[in-house]
DNA sequence: GTCATCATGTAAGCCGTTACATGATTGC
DNA sequence: GCAATCATGTAACGGCTTACATGATGAC
């Protein structure tokens, strides 16, 4: 259950610690998939998670370095790292890591050949494709292509059929060239898996 | 609630009465949503229209041109006209047409501003949008410019952070392209509407 | 006479949102 | 001191899917 939102947050913890709240602004800018996840959605996921054994919560590393503005005293710094604070951070932050077990969840999910017909998944596990192998990306790819292969033809015959008025048409036909796009765009992908060893896989840290 | 089923099965039923087995069918191919809504929801919508006053059953016409096995005897045809079964025509098919009521909620809900920024109702609007005055269908359009206008600049800011491995970014700025892609159908369906008078606008029956 | 398809409906459950409730931290 | 934002969580509810249950019709 909700597995898309489970591989969404461990693909985001196989990066680094995250607490919730930012959790949903990570899932928007560099997942790139849904205009912001609720809350409502995202703490009962986490608290599953954690139940589950996928993820723990840690904690928070006071990250001194992150913080652009110089005036900040060490001092004040200390004072917060020694309050009582059991499981929770700095501030009120309950910093979550992905455990082993979360780990081996995450590459179950990821590799899964559920809902592949399904646009937000297959972007999602693009968005994280650097964790797939070499050749769990390309059949990701390729039995996406063969699946909007399929939709583009569907589609096509439907814009054909003119029993359609002018603006039904005209939703059909964008349709049909939406799907185009996304057919180069993974013929694109696949063609920089097969022709050389991958430039795309550059890590972000 | 369900305002964007509702919508659908409005918007079909405006053209000509429909049972809900069609319905489904319809949805897909006519207004171009969604890979087969479930029965599921097509029923219990239909009856919850049906209380409202929105659509009403009505006797399905029997429809003999249709049967070409002509070895159909009238006698059994008037058999089953006798049966009891109330308000199903032939077949267990219950027909429903819309209402003068229901037209007006059809008005209400095309017109009404809600969710513009969700594609998949803008598509359905689009393709109902013979229905829709010209002003408003120029309303409609600018509106969903402007809404996409700001989430490729979001996008496109997006795919600069450089934070981002190469997958990611890929998904980020195909994600870029797809909204450029549904502009540029909106500029060229704004366009179509303010030249000239609409060639768009051919009445399918 | 049997099988695929047409046809309608209900019940359970998933997944997500909105609204509510609470409180700490930071900037001014 | 006050407001905006950061931060976590719960409860209610909405809408859709899946699975189940049933039966008629048409093709072969």
């Amino acid at each position: 259950m909700n597995r898309v939102l489970d591989l969404a947050i461990l693909g985001l913890l196989m990066d680094r610690d995250h607490h919730g709240y930012e959790i949903r602004a990570q899932l928007r800018d560099r997942l790139g998939l849904w205009s912001n996840v609720s809350f409502g959605s995202i703490y009962p996921a986490l608290a599953r998670l954690e139940r589950e054994g996928f993820v723990e919560a840690v904690a928070a590393e006071v990250k001194l370095a992150s913080l652009s503005t110089g005036s900040l005293s060490g001092e004040r710094a200390t004072l917060r790292a020694l309050r009582p604070a059991p499981a929770l951070g700095r501030k009120g932050r309950k910093v979550y890591r992905i455990t082993d077990r979360g780990r081996e969840q995450f590459a179950l999910l990821i590799s899964d050949p559920a809902t592949l017909d399904d646009s937000k998944s297959f972007s999602l596990r693009m968005a994280l494709a650097r964790y797939l192998t070499p050749s769990l990306r390309v059949g990701l790819l390729e039995q996406r292509r063969a699946n909007l292969a399929q939709r583009l033809f569907e589609m096509r015959q439907q814009a054909k059929t003119d029993d359609l008025d002018g603006y039904a048409r005209s939703v059909m036909e964008h349709g049909a060239k939406a799907v185009e796009l996304e057919i180069s765009w993974v013929d694109d992908l696949l063609a920089s898996e097969r022709n050389n060893q991958q430039p795309l896989a550059r890590e972000a840290n």
